[in-house]
DNA sequence: GCAAATTTTGTAAAATCGTGCAACTTCCCT
DNA sequence: AGGGAAGTTGCACGATTTTACAAAATTTGC
């Protein structure tokens, strides 16, 4: 691996996810933490990122892109985003909405798959174009400052058009009663029609977003075909959920 | 094998796979090490490709240059930027193409004037939703690898149902016979649909690209509204464009 | 204020680079 | 055809760069 090709990984992986934690690289590139803090103190120098203890920021960093659970259940995330992964195959249309689970499962696609994948988020679209060979189509609309994602009437005409194979949600509430909830109602409105254009929706969430409910619906629980946590699919968390029907993984 | 025969496959191998190793194609085209990076070493002189430590990567990509040429560019990126920021006004509705110019620009603009801004660019549109006060719409569509924007019908046809107030359009080549040109074809549809969708249009570009032309025409010159160069306005190698009714800055 | 994590500094090994040079090929001129 | 000039290639060797490891200094979180 090039130097300029660890360089060009770092300064993507920081505009993507705003954060980057130094040990995570050097794993990642196999290469010891002295050559990343090399690469880091360079691209500093450089002006492409900000150097921080312990890793490295964007250096255009705002509290407005910055949110809470970007940092965190990294662990419990990337575990999520590998079984999903399980469910690609050739030639499959995806559509895959936002969050850092689906930024993580965006980031663990096989090189060597062929997709066409459509999202309404800039990060994950940012990470899907440095694969090979995926194709993706960006849903366009109006920006969510915070959510990095394409709301609004624009994005929800566009996916009228659209049946895709399969959808990945990302991170939403889900209880047995109230369903699939989520705080803004425009997201909501957005996923409710992602929904609409898939063939079948795979949720990915982390435990804690279990038995928990935010103000909005987005649909029950009932019309969810496959959940996707880090547990086993033995944890007595998710036995109603298999009850009813739906597909554990 | 000949010399020429050699560079091809360099030059190919680089656009493929954007990096190649210097000990690979060594071994590959069974000659010596010194001898390949004497071809390296040629095209990086010839601009053909970027040479690094252990191998060489695309020319294109050149992010993370330390060539001096390419660090005045980006000095002059930025006063093309600046100047181009005056033109900027409260609540106006702005059209921006891709490029870095715009990209400079994106990043220029100041923190207490509102905007709507309309891009297919996914560098702009990231660097958009930073600013507090923008308002900032993507055109989705087919993403572009390289280029890093939406292209193709989608574009074009969430295009035709908008009239922004100023387009700012980023590199593409002047010269006053042939007009704006550009070298991809897909690009050229998406910038002629991005003028009919606007009032007026500001070329940004940096001197190097004036008198110069590609494949394939997106206006002739008397279409464009303002011409925005790192140059003083009263340069000799601007007055055939003052001439032919542009205006300057 | 302490323990853990991170950074800095120094060092040594490995990889890569630049240069000079001799052997070889190609081209050009007679 | 032959001879010489010019260019190309592979090798040797010292210089430079890059990398990994280790110990000391610093920062962070509790």
């Amino acid at each position: 691996m090039l130097r300029e090709e660890r360089y060009n990984y770092i300064v993507n992986e920081v505009k993507i996810r705003n954060r980057v934690l130094l040990t995570d690289i050097a794993r990642k590139l196999n290469v010891s933490e002295d050559t990343i803090r090399r690469d880091l103190n360079h691209l500093d120098e450089q002006g492409k990122i900000k150097k921080v203890h312990g890793g490295a920021i964007s250096s255009s960093f705002h509290l407005y892109s910055y949110r809470e659970d970007q940092i965190y259940a990294h662990e419990h995330k990337s575990t999520i985003a590998t079984k999903a992964v399980k469910l690609l195959h050739e030639n499959c249309v995806v559509l895959m909405s936002g969050g850092t689970t689906n930024l993580e499962l965006a980031r663990l696609i096989p090189d060597n798959i062929s997709l066409t994948v459509f999202t309404p988020s800039l990060p994950v679209a940012m990470q899907l174009i440095a694969h090979p060979l995926v194709e993706t189509i960006f849903i366009g609309g109006r920006l969510s400052k915070d959510a990095q994602i394409a709301l609004g009437g624009d994005a929800i005409r566009t996916l009228s058009h659209l049946k895709a194979d399969i959808l990945f949600m990302g991170t939403g509430n889900l209880d047995l009663e109230s369903g699939l909830t989520e705080f803004d109602w425009e997201v909501v409105q957005l996923k409710k029609a992602m929904m609409e254009s898939a063939k079948k929706t795979v949720v990915l969430t982390i435990s804690e977003k279990i038995n928990s409910s935010q103000r909005f619906k987005i649909c029950a629980t009932s019309e969810v075909h496959t959940l996707i946590t880090e547990l086993e699919t033995s944890h007595t968390l998710l036995a109603p959920f298999r009850e009813k029907g739906l597909e554990l993984m």
